[in-house]
DNA sequence: TTACTAATGAATATGGTTATCATTATCATT
DNA sequence: AATGATAATGATAACCATATTCATTAGTAA
């Protein structure tokens, strides 16, 4: 079964209607391992798609985050990035943020023994106070090759 | 040596001139354990000095972070939030954030196992991307006692 | 005191995101 | 294939957090 297609049925659980600027933007998300913002988004589409609106982009980056497609996290400097979230357990990782251009490199290095600690933290926590754990952001900042 | 006057001088090393809005924003979040967005910090001052403007508001915060007196960092809901760093390393401390309310909690259990953890994936990380890395996010999502 | 000018705050601008609403396009039904 | 109900779109305007402008105020060295 094809990408498009596989991503159709997911999709389609969560919403009636399959149309061209949902295809568009989650089949560019999924081709990329960019971080992006919405003008990034909007900007790369408009040049295949010009008719696309900022607004259905916002609108299907929203529906996107609620379906569990992608993930969105505030990038610092007043935007939102996102970034398609793999369904393979394998491919979770943490970032490595640059304060001064923005640019966020994955990694997954220690992602076992950190892992290990955090379940552990997180049963202590939500004990601790009773809170229920959802999931974890782990991020290093500082500068990067270009920018140090 | 009164903390007010101790600020003063520590202040007095990144800007010229010490004035009554920095002293009771300072004052303000030196003695609360929360972590404050500018409206909650705005409103809080108004009571007592109801003449105090938030661009000034706005333009200290910016300083304190720049002058290392308090973090900022984006709350996921658009705003920012702040808090005071205290200068004793002892305090450092990682976030249990509510995707709901957004109420932020302090923990510090196993921070010296992470620590040693996160020192050493740091030390990687720098040589791996050629990264200079010069602080950590950590924090767990999830729903508080009052939301679940 | 005075003079210099950093700092303030009211007003305005900016920029990312959201709401409104008339129009369009999807898709189940025929 | 054509229809019709309505979900989705996109242009526009609103919203809200934050930044900028600039005339006025106030901290500080002399
Ligand atoms: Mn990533
Ligand atoms: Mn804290
Ligand atoms: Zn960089
Ligand atoms: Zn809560």
């Amino acid at each position: 079964m094809p990408g498009q297609l596989k991503w159709r049925h997911r999709f389609q659980a969560h919403v009636s209607r399959w149309t061209v600027p949902r295809e568009v933007i989650l089949d560019l998300l999924s081709r990329t391992s960019k971080h992006m913002s919405v003008k990034e988004i909007y900007a790369s589409l408009y040049k295949m798609y010009p008719g696309i609106g900022l607004t259905t982009v916002y609108r299907t980056l929203d529906l996107l985050v609620r379906a569990g497609f992608i993930n969105r996290f505030p990038s610092g400097d007043g935007q939102n990035r996102y970034e398609f979230k793999s369904n393979k357990k394998k491919e979770h990782h943490h970032h490595l943020v640059c304060i001064k251009c923005r640019k966020i490199i994955d990694y997954s290095d220690f992602v076992d023994e950190e892992l290990e600690l955090v379940k552990k933290t997180e049963e202590i926590l939500a004990k601790k106070h009773s809170f229920n754990v959802l999931g974890h952001n782990i991020e290093f900042y500082g500068l990067c090759e270009k920018c140090k």
